[in-house]
DNA sequence: ATCACGACCTGGAGGC
DNA sequence: TGCCTCCAGGTCGTGA
C-alpha cells in the first residue's frame, strides 16, 4: 500500500501527536514481518513516560523520536496503518500496537497482513539499522537527478521498472509510482537500465520527483487500505495516469494502456509512447 | 554480485 | 448463499 507519498502523508497528519506523553504500550502478541515477534519489552522501555518530539521519514520508513535516547521505527508494509484515536474508540481488527498518551488519545498501529515492521532504534544511529543502512537516495529530501541515476545504473542489466523499485537506488518508490514515473519520462518499464543515457536519466529523475510530489499534494493514493493518521483517504487514485488503467486511452496518444507483469508485479504503460 | 521468483498473510472481488 | 481462485501498495530468502 504505502509508498513515499503515503508515508509522508501519515507523517504530516501525525503531527498533532507531537508533545504527547506516552503512558503505556500495549501489543497484540502477534508477530509482524518475517514472523518476528514485536519487541514488547524494548518498546515499553523506550517509550513509556517519554514525550514525542519529532516525526521523520526515510524512504518508506517512519521514525518517531522521543525525548529519550531511542526512537520508534515503523514500516507500514502493504496494509499497515498508523492512526490517532480517542482512547474510547473501538479498536479496528488487526491492531497490533497501541500507545496511550496522557491527553486521552491513542496512537495505534494496525496491519491485517502483518507485512509491516515496528522496532526500536537508537536516535542518531538509525542508519546502522539493517533496514535503513541499505537505502538509497530519498527523492523528497535529497537531490535526485539524472547523474545519480546514471551512476547507479552502471553495470546493471535489470529492467527500468525493477531499478526504480530497488530501495537501495531510490528509497520510497513502489509499484504504483514506478509505473507513473516511467510514463512521465516516456521510458519503457522493460527497457534495460544499461541503455539509459544522460537525457533519459534526467527525464526519469524528473518523472520520479513529479509523480511523488503530485501524489503527496493529494494526500496519497488510496486504492483499498490507505488512510492518513486521521483516517482520511487520499484522492490521488483519481489522478493516476496509468496505474490500474489497462485499456483506457493514454493521455498523450490515446493508445490503450497495457498491463504486463514484471518481477511478479502488475505494470502499466503505454506501448506506443513509452518506447525507449 | 545481480536478477527473477516465490513466500510471507489476510481480505475483497468475481466466477460458478 | 457458499466455495473457489485470483489479486493486492512490500520485502526478504533462495537458487540460478
Amino acid at each position: 500500500m504505502p509508498e513515499l507519498p503515503e508515508v509522508e502523508t501519515v507523517r504530516l497528519t501525525l503531527k498533532p501527536a507531537l508533545g504527547a506523553i506516552i503512558q503505556s504500550v500495549w501489543t497484540s502478541g502477534q508477530p509482524l514481518r518475517l514472523n518476528r515477534p514485536l519487541p514488547v519489552a524494548a518498546l515499553r522501555r523506550a517509550l513509556t513516560g517519554r514525550t514525542i518530539t519529532a516525526l521523520r521519514r526515510i524512504g518508506k520508513y517512519l521514525i518517531i523520536d522521543t525525548d529519550g535516547p531511542r526512537s520508534l521505527l515503523v514500516h507500514l508494509g502493504m496494509t499497515g496503518r498508523l492512526r490517532v484515536h480517542k482512547a474510547g474508540d473501538p479498536r479496528e481488527p488487526h491492531t497490533h500496537v497501541v500507545m496511550t498518551t496522557g491527553d486521552g488519545r491513542e496512537i495505534r498501529y494496525s496491519d491485517p497482513r502483518r507485512f509491516g515492521q515496528v522496532e526500536v532504534v537508537r536516535r542518531g544511529a538509525e542508519r546502522e539499522h539493517p533496514s535503513l543502512a541499505v537505502l538509497g537516495l530519498d527523492p523528497l529530501t535529497e537531490k535526485l537527478d539524472g547523474k545519480y541515476l546514471l551512476d547507479r545504473a552502471r553495470r546493471r542489466s535489470a529492467s527500468l521498472k525493477a531499478f526504480l523499485m530497488d530501495q537501495s537506488v531510490v528509497a520510497g518508490v513502489g509499484n504504483i509510482y514506478a509505473s507513473e514515473a516511467l510514463w512521465r519520462s516516456k521510458l519503457s518499464p522493460n527497457s534495460r537500465v544499461d541503455r539509459l543515457t544522460g537525457p533519459r536519466a534526467t527525464a526519469l529523475a524528473r518523472g520520479v520527483r513529479d509523480s511523488l510530489r503530485h501524489a503527496l499534494a493529494r494526500g496519497g493514493t488510496s486504492l483499498r487500505d490507505f488512510v492518513d493518521a486521521h483516517g482520511a483517504e487520499g484522492s490521488n487514485a483519481d489522478y493516476l495516469i496509468v496505474y490500474d488503467r489497462a485499456g483506457e486511452p493514454c493521455r498523450r496518444c490515446r493508445t490503450p494502456i497495457q498491463r504486463s507483469v514484471i518481477q511478479g508485479r502488475a505494470t502499466y504503460f503505454c506501448p506506443s509512447c513509452q518506447i525507449l
